[in-house]
Order: C-alpha cells, then sequence, then structure tokens
DNA sequence: TTGGGGAGCCAATACGTTTCTGCATGATTG
DNA sequence: CAATCATGCAGAAACGTATTGGCTCCCCAA
C-alpha cells in the first residue's frame, strides 16, 4: 500500500531530477552511478536513499531493502571523497617513515619497520581504517594533498616540523617512540628499552662474560641513545670499563667494519651486544675472521626481528623489540584519539551549556591495554598517554655458558622464549 | 596604483562575503582556515585566491605574492577531500598485499615486499602521489571509504574479485606480476621468470653440477609456477630427473623441514636452487646436520633480497629479483595510465563534436620509458602494457667451482654482480 | 468532528574547492 | 573617434554526499 503509492511517483520525481539536472544527463554513458541515479531508479528521494544505506533515519524495513537492491543493482558507490567533505573523516591514517639518508627513506632496512608496519595496517583495518604510507620530509606538497584523520610518526626527531605541522592543523599524531624534544605529540608508545638493556647484559654477565661491548650507532634517535645510556649505566654500575663502537646507522658497509673494529682492539671485549638488525651477521663473520669461536670465545647478542637467526652458525640470541605489538598498540591509541576528539567535539555545542547530552560513546574503555600511564578523564583535551611495551630475548645458542663441546652434529635448538 | 585601488575595496568585499556568510562567522575561533578567509583578509575574491595559489588565471605578480603571503600568514592548507570532489583526482594509489593465510597478510615475511614497498612509495611520491595500503580481502568497506586514482595489484590471484571491482569502477589497475586468468588489469610489470632459473641453473651446471634439486612452494602463484615450469622445462631439456619438494610457503618452519626432507632423499641432489627468501638458510642448516660441506658437496642458490646471504658461512649465491626496481616500473606505468586516461577523459567532450579545440594537453609524451611491450597511439583506449625486467644473479662462494681449498682465514668476497 | 502525534518521506543547505563565464577598465589600433 | 583587445578580477555553478528541519498523510483518542 505506501509502497504503492511510494513507488507511483516515480516517474514524476524521476522526470523531476532529471530535469534539474539538464538534458546532459546522456552523458551519463559511463559514468559512475550517484546517490541521485540511486534515487532516481528507486523512485526515492536522495535523503531516503541515504538514510537506507547508512541504516538512519525512520524507513521501513521494505524500503530499505528496495533501496539497496537497486543501489546493487546499478553498482552504486559512495563517493569518498564527497563524504570526507561532508563529515570530516577520511578514514586514512598516516604512517610516517623517517628518512634516514635523502631520498629513498630506509623502510625496511631493518625488519622492525616492515614487521610494525604490517602490524600496524593489520590493525588499522580491523577498526575500519587505511594506512597510508608518507614521507617525514618537510614535502608538504604530498602532506596537504591527502586527508588524514590521524597520523603515526615512528620516532620523530626534536623539534620535527612535519609533526608540528600537522598537529598545527588539529590532526592527532602519536609516536612510536618517545618524541625526543618537546613533540606535542598526544602520546606515544615505545620499548622499555633500559630494562631491555639490562636484562640482556645481567644474561651475558650470568654466561660469563666479563667484558661486554657494544656496537651502537652514531644516530641522535631515542631508541640508540636510551640503549646506549642504559648500557653506560649498566657498565658504571657493575664496575666495568665501557667497550663500544658507533657507526652511522644508515650505511649497511660501516657495520661490518664497525664490528670488524671492535673485535680488533686491544681491550676485545668477550661479550657483544649489536643494536642493529644485521650486526649479528656481521659479528659472526667478524669473528670467524679472527678466529674467535661463539659462542666459546666471544658471546653474541644482537637487536633483531630477523628469523634468519634461528639457522645461522651458531642460531643467535636475539632481543626482539615486539614490533608487531608496537604496531598495533599506537594504532589503537590513534584511533582511540581520533573517535575521543571527534566525540567531543561533537559534543561541545552542549557542552557550554548544560549537562552533555547522551554522550555514551565508548571512551578507550576496556581496551587491552598493559599499563596506560595515564586514564583519561573523558572526551576533552587528554593528556599525552605513554605506553610501555615489554621486549623479549630469544635466547640461542650465541649466549649459552660454554660447557659442553660441541660436536659435530648438533641439536637442533628450537626457539626457546625466555623472560 | 592598481595595489591601491584594488586593496581598497577590500573592506566591502571583505563585509560582503562577512555577510553572506552570516553571523556564525564568530564560530571561525578554532577552524582551520579556508579559501574565503583568505580571500576575505586578502580583500579579493575566492576565485583569485585559487588562481593565486595554483598559478592559472591572469593575475599580475603583485596579486599573487600578496595572496601567497596573505595564506601563508593564516596557515592556510587547501582542503584535501574538497578538492578531491572538484578535481576527481585523489593524489592516492593504493597498493595491495596478497593474503597469504587469514588476517595478517603476510606484508614482509620476505624482504621482496618490503624493499618492492619502499620503492614504490618513494617513486609515488617523487610523482605527486601517496600510497595506501591496503588488504586483497574483499572487504569493500575500506576500499570503498577512500578515494583512488589507482591501484597497483601485487601478484593478483585468477579471477580477482577486488580487481573486477576496482575496474568496473573505473579505476586504473596494473599489477606486480602476470595477472592470472582473465584479469582485467590494465598494465602489468613482472621479471623475466624463465630466464631467470634457466640463466641460473647454467650457472650451477657449469659449476659442476650433476644433479640440480628445487625447493619450492605449493602455492599457485605466477611466480612459483613459472619458476618450476622453467626448472621442469630445463631439466627435460639436458636430459635430467627433476628433484624437488614443496612446501606451503606462508609457514616459515615448513621451509625447515622441507629443505631436510630434500637433502635426505636417496636421489640426494649436489646443487640446489631454493625459490624463497630464507631458504638459503634453511638448506645451509640443514647442510650442516647432514655434515654436506657447501660448495664442496652441495651447491647453493637461493632468491632473496636479504643482504645476510653475504656474510653467511659460506655466503650464498642469490638471484635477485630487483623489486627495487619492479616497484618503481610499476608505480611509473600506473602513473602513466592514470594521467593518459585523465587527459583523454578531458579532450573527449570535443572529439564527438567537431574539432578537438585547443587540447594542448601533454599526453604520455615522452616518457622515461624503457622498453614497452606496447607504445599507445594516443590518448584513448590503451591495450595490455607488459614490461618485463631483467633479474641480477649475485654469484658468491655457495656456487662457485670445487677447486681450492678452503683456508681458516678466507678472503672477504665482494658481491660481484653477474649477467 | 477535531486535534495530537507518529510514521514515512523529502527539499534545501552546507562541506570547501575549482573552473567556466563574463564584466569592467584602460590600451591599442583602423 | 570608434572598434577591438588584453588585462585583472568576481559571480556562480558544479562536485556528491550527510543532515536538519520540516511536510504530509493517517490513526486514534477526546
Amino acid at each position: 500500500m505506501l509502497r504503492g503509492r511510494a513507488y507511483d511517483q516515480v516517474d514524476m520525481t524521476a522526470a523531476k531530477h532529471q530535469v534539474s539536472r539538464g538534458e546532459d544527463s546522456r552523458r551519463s554513458r559511463a559514468a559512475r552511478a550517484g546517490i541521485r541515479d540511486v534515487a532516481a531508479e528507486a523512485g526515492v528521494s536522495i535523503t531516503t536513499v541515504s538514510d537506507a544505506l547508512n541504516g538512519k533515519g525512520r524507513l521501513p524495513d521494505t524500503t530499505r531493502s528496495h533501496v539497496r537492491s537497486v543501489a546493487d543493482r546499478l553498482g552504486y558507490r559512495p563517493s569518498a571523497a564527497a563524504r570526507t567533505l561532508r563529515t570530516g573523516k577520511s578514514g586514512l591514517i598516516g604512517l610516517t617513515v623517517t628518512t634516514y639518508g635523502e631520498e629513498p627513506f630506509t623502510f625496511t632496512e631493518f625488519a622492525y619497520f616492515a614487521e610494525m608496519a604490517r602490524a600496524a595496517t593489520s590493525a588499522a583495518l580491523a577498526r575500519g581504517y587505511a594506512l597510508a604510507i608518507l614521507p617525514a620530509t618537510s614535502q608538504h606538497d604530498v602532506w596537504s594533498n591527502v586527508a588524514l584523520d590521524g597520523t603515526v610518526v615512528i620516532d620523530p626527531a626534536d623539534h620535527d616540523p612535519v609533526v608540528a605541522e600537522l598537529v598545527r592543523q588539529g590532526i592527532p599524531v602519536v609516536s612510536d617512540g618517545r618524541p625526543g624534544g618537546d613533540v606535542p605529540v598526544a602520546g606515544w608508545v615505545d620499548n622499555d628499552h633500559e630494562a631491555a638493556v639490562v636484562g640482556l647484559l645481567d644474561h651475558l654477565a650470568g654466561s660469563g662474560a666479563r667484558r661486554i661491548g657494544l656496537l651502537a650507532g652514531a644516530g641522535t634517535d631515542t631508541y640508540t641513545r636510551l640503549s646506549t645510556e642504559a648500557y653506560l649505566g649498566w657498565c658504571a654500575r657493575v664496575g666495568q670499563q665501557p667497550v663500544y663502537e658507533t657507526y652511522p646507522a644508515h650505511d649497511p658497509c660501516a657495520g661490518a667494519v664497525a664490528a670488524d673494529r671492535l673485535l680488533a682492539r686491544p681491550d676485545r671485549p668477550d661479550a657483544v651486544y649489536g643494536l642493529y638488525d644485521p650486526n649479528g651477521t656481521d659479528l659472526l663473520a667478524a669473528a670467524r675472521r679472527y678466529g674467535l669461536r661463539v659462542p666459546e670465545d666471544l658471546l653474541l647478542v644482537c637487536c633483531s626481528e630477523s628469523g634468519v637467526y634461528a639457522s645461522t652458525e651458531p642460531p643467535v640470541t636475539t632481543l626482539s623489540l615486539q614490533p608487531g605489538r608496537i604496531g598495533s598498540a599506537v594504532i589503537q591509541l590513534l584511533i582511540d584519539t581520533i573517535e575521543d576528539r571527534a566525540a567531543a567535539s561533537a559534543a561541545r555545542p552542549a557542552a557550554v551549556g548544560g549537562r552533555s547530552g547522551g554522550g555514551s560513546r565508548r571512551a578507550g574503555a576496556g581496551h587491552l591495554a598493559g599499563h596506560h600511564g595515564t586514564a583519561h578523564p573523558g572526551p576533552g583535551v587528554r593528556p599525552m598517554v605513554q605506553r610501555v611495551m615489554p621486549t623479549e630475548l630469544i635466547v640461542r645458542a650465541s649466549s649459552q655458558p660454554r660447557v659442553r663441546a660441541t660436536t659435530v652434529n648438533q641439536q637442533r635448538t628450537p626457539p626457546a622464549a625466555d623472560r
């Protein structure tokens, strides 16, 4: 009955729409169907189509399903640009990768970034967002050409201009790694580097190391700085003279050279921790050149996410920063911030007058969060949220006590998880 | 003089604009500055602002610089969403990664994807586009929520529904890897896998191999299929009985097991080619377990982009697919397609009527293209462009002829480029 | 009979650009 | 001196959607 009447209007309404659009509706030969076309075809108004497809408004199920079927038949897909313009939400999150050298920002020089990006993409997708990869260089050309709901910055430099610009535009920014300087991010996620390094040095000392060396980078990023400081602090505490080499992290060859230098020193260490992913193989190769047996003459640990250290000769103990969990956590944090901020600005008009209305939005309620730094009081100005994630030491043969003699056919060592 | 007069109108124009916007212009307290605000502040129309900032229209330099300075002062950034809606170009390119298992699509299981994505991002950026990572699953939720100018699909499955949907929407799609089935992509880029495998097997045979084995995947992707076929063809040609093991590529442990199986066979090969990145270390470990010396008892080559094989013991010869060049080429191809298509549709209205007017748009004029499969005749329907890229065999100790006896302190072998 | 109210739907507006068209004004030419 | 032209700019119409505030029925109670 209602259906009948409503759909009897079809021709009129459709005709009106067609007229209002002028006679160039014949150019719709190969153009994508818009919401207007669906409305005309279904014999309803644009409003009704929008409501039917988005589950809003007061519509009987018959109308809803009818509109949906027409939309399906026409292959209608809402224009993302128009929706973004109207709603202010793009569903896009920027992922900023730091540019080590110049042009080709090293994004996967080490497996860390790749795994982190993978997990971040997956986590964003699960909440309906997509990820866009962007360079940290100040090419604001690209930055301002894509509508971002928020941004993740990996290891931001002190006083990062890109971050400042984003914040000025009101775009939420969270960082992977503690922000240096006074970078005004909304929050960050990082490992407990101090605890990781101390734990790992204790492990080496427990395996018999008397002088532990460090192979580190000359960079100023937070990871390098915190790890080096933790190493120096540990040395001071146990009364060991620090012995370390540094090299510019972005040059792959420099790592091998530095590893060689470290083992060539007169005060050669009997255990080494390498801060970067390729250091393990570099150190292994250097040890072979000097005739040092691992772990008999040299204990080895390196920070890596790569699986190759499970089957090197010998397998190398690695410290995993768990980039997957970091990437996931940083995305959760960012999306929470985005949605809280949206809810806050939606409730703002009422907030100035009386009660805050039915603000029943889920606001970071029961996440799988471990220990937050701060719980925010409500939608509004959140203090900086900081979240510290644990690391994992994967102990393999290269850092085991020097006991058993090695046979030719040694057992396969399964990757034992520790700590 | 002109300046003086023009800017004397400021107050009038500004007032008019303010009125036209109603009295709610006070809500502009914390809102981002729009083009209207710039126009009002500079005392010109929004048309002039747009023209001045985009380098269009007929404006004296004085006006241009004045508008620019005002825009800078207000911190004006054009809304990407509005611009996209108006122009139809978003500056965003989708990069589809194939989901091996279920949820967590393995994006960097192997260094190939990571390097390819890095190069693609870099190439896109250089031409003013950004990259968005998207899953190949048919979650069209996310797909239709982001405005894409085009999409790169990595190794599309036969009859991929996502690709079909994108093409139906008129979005250009190019693929990395030959598309299976009748996937209607606009073009593709791939290695010459046949030539790569044949060249590599010849190299092994030249180093003295009598029976070459293959460690392959059970997947149906084009890479695996073409490589396996090339191997079988080569075996048939030289009259060798094929000997190979396959395993599901997405399971990392399965690789080690399959490597073990291959060397445990009664018809054990004296040389092995591993199709996937981790196969090198897996085979090395398996060889150690069976007391086989490399390269004396077993020659080894694997397909990998990882640098670790330069410093394994011994260093392993690798086949590089040059993912960086692939990623760059595939992006160039896609952007060429996007911009050609845009130019074509811009010239279309005149084409049906009379002369084409002043259609002096640049239409894929002189690109840096190497050897295309086809040169397109003009803007319009391009045939499928297919581009084949060379591979690189990096010869290291693991596949060298068995001549010299190994000393304890062997020379560092520089990564020699071949072919 | 009549007024209230709810169910079902629609017109109009705003989002912030870009671009087409066109109106003045002064300079240049026949 | 009249006609033309180039210059500098402004008005207004899109682009395709979401949303606000109705408007029209019809039903039921008073």
